[in-house]
DNA sequence: CATGAATGAGGTTTCATTCAT
DNA sequence: GATGAATGAAACCTCATTCAT
């Protein structure tokens, strides 16, 4: 008698648990799934750590992926909300992006079990399928400044914007592996401002007069 | 699922199955790991696709995850040979390295298969840890052409090749993630010339008597 | 990522089983359900006492209730050969039935089990909608006796015999259901003879110059 | 599933119960649990169906089994009750007889979900296993007419009068469950005197001076 | 030597029952 | 005093890997 799944718009959602056992559970989650990747990462595991009865994540997560992905939705408020505190005051382009670099690498080296699964454990291909992957609020700090800056003429006005974004991500995705992938040895903010200086050479306005 | 695979002198290797036998294994590996992601990939389809059955894939290549890297092992044979081949005859250095990335998006333009499952489908962490994540012989290609333009002044000689790395590397597959995400609907080569710019201011040198 | 059922028309059977597997689960089957209800008895315990593994229970008999009803198949094997072996050389109509009847009752008292998951602890609806239910060896066996004693005047000709196996049938599972209920005191078979008169006299021609 | 219910003294009946609610929820019972088996039929449905939160049903019947058999016992109070009412006047033992089993096939003709939840959707074994199995109010009636028949020579003295109850009721749950099987094409009662004439053939006395 | 049967593990789903509010 | 959230258990299903033939 096979059963009939019920589908009814499940009509649980994580914010309906009470923030305690939330945190308690997301951050069970995030432990257990950076550390293997997320085929191996067992929820009946994260379920004994959060001390949370397994049926419990389905209802309010609904699978393992709503789990995972929903844990790092709420890690990235984090990043966010600090973004935008940390960039308040700073006028200067330059300087405005150097600190979002800044605040983002931090942010990964501070919270390494968020980068592992993001850009490590987890396909990244099913990040990309998770509504959670567009993070507009985080993004959109970006392009607010990128935009800015190719309107006032410091930044290469012939490029998208999207293509400046692919150099951050990809430089930010990339040297976080390379850190993971050696050890940790040293902090990911290491060279920072060598690195900025890259990246800013690559995305400024190569008009001199706008230098 | 949770099953470790015996890591035992495995007596056989991928070398002893007949070219044409290895060939449709690893063209239908390719195949269904780049349509879904690593773990709901199933072996078992592979077999089926190439007329094979499971338990040699075992045999020859020791479990799921030696498929699948023997197989982009072989894949990235061709980028090398290519890279190698179209580098001949070209001797300015920022021509040798526009070359040398273009070659790279193009071989990933052509073979998306083999792009999503390093960039994609695979956890990056899986690939990191495997023996074939080196790619010596490509990297060396690089390694070479960045070290010479350190040395006669040309790229930023205060900054560890490496780095040059990353953003080459962060920038290829943060592109490439993005070109599939977006649905393919331009050349992942489009705006190569903007891009290569880009990076190219990003990693010469700064000093103006080298320009 | 809900998984979507394969239903490739199971292509595996009880059959395929070693002979010696497939008596040993099903032994064990009966064994489990007889001792409680069908939703309480769990199909993990018949594969731990039948030294199985639970996958292969499920690849064999597709579900709990094929797996039950497979089970109690096979019984019936069992007592459609006695019945019909028993039958030989009995050639008057009365004799036929009261030994038909006795076989009936001898097998449920030999093989208690069988007869508690069919009567007692499988839902009798669940058993109505299985094929197995027909029993049309079984039935045929009693249907041919009452036929042909319709026929030669000695049963009663204007009842259907349908309603001949309802009274038979209605009797054996009755009295086997309080025989357990009233704790298997003395034998099933006690008090046959005179239960069997009562029942041919229910059956046979009222007519009197037919008794 | 497993989970066992605690036995204590639980201190709230049914009939605490205002009599209106208790009547939507026994008839919300009986509706679930006859269309489904027991372990399929859910609880929560009969709490929606009736307007009332499961966690009542809890605290007045006890568990699952406690509300369908309570509610099966209400439904035997009618049957009951309209036995004794429909016997009075009726003097003739043979009478008597035939009104008792023709009212009781009737009900269960008139009220098929109670039939359907005794004899086909609840494991037997677990009705037996209740203390309202006994009905001791309806057997008594029966147990009545059938010894004063033996008394009176009219029924067979030699037979024990459970022996008489296993034809009577074994007929009437077989017949029940067959009209059920074959689609309650016919009315339940069809054939009725046939049948009975059978029946009382079966338990009359067969010794001639008192036929 | 190649094959496929058996296993173990875990995702998903449902639900009776318990517990805390 | 009624409610619903949490739990534990088990069905169902799939698959990588092992093992025996």
């Amino acid at each position: 008698m096979k059963r009939v799944p019920k589908k009814d718009a499940r009509p649980h959602s994580p914010n309906q648990l009470r923030p305690e056992v939330r945190n308690r559970l997301e951050a069970a989650a995030l432990e257990v799934f950076s550390a293997t990747d997320f085929h191996r990462a067992s929820i009946r595991e994260v379920a004994r750590k959060a001390g949370v009865s397994f049926a419990s994540i389905y209802k309010y997560y609904g699978s393992k992926e709503g789990l995972i992905f929903s844990s790092l939705d709420s890690a990235f408020q984090g990043l966010s909300d600090r973004l935008i505190d940390h960039l308040q005051g700073i006028s200067d382009l330059k300087e405005r992006l150097r600190k979002a670099v800044w605040v983002e690498l931090d942010f990964y080296e501070r919270h390494p079990d968020v980068g592992q699964i993001l850009f490590l454990t987890v396909p990244f291909k099913k990040w990309m399928e998770d509504p959670t992957f567009k993070q507009e609020k985080f993004i959109n700090v970006y392009l607010e400044v990128l935009r800015r800056g190719q309107r006032n003429g410091r930044l290469n006005p012939n490029v998208r914007p999207g293509i400046f974004l692919d150099f951050i991500h990809g430089l930010v995705q990339w040297r976080f592996s390379m850190w993971i992938y050696r050890g940790q040895k040293e902090k990911l903010t290491e060279n920072f401002d060598q690195v900025f200086e890259m990246l800013w050479r690559a995305i400024s306005n190569p008009d001199p007069e706008n230098r």
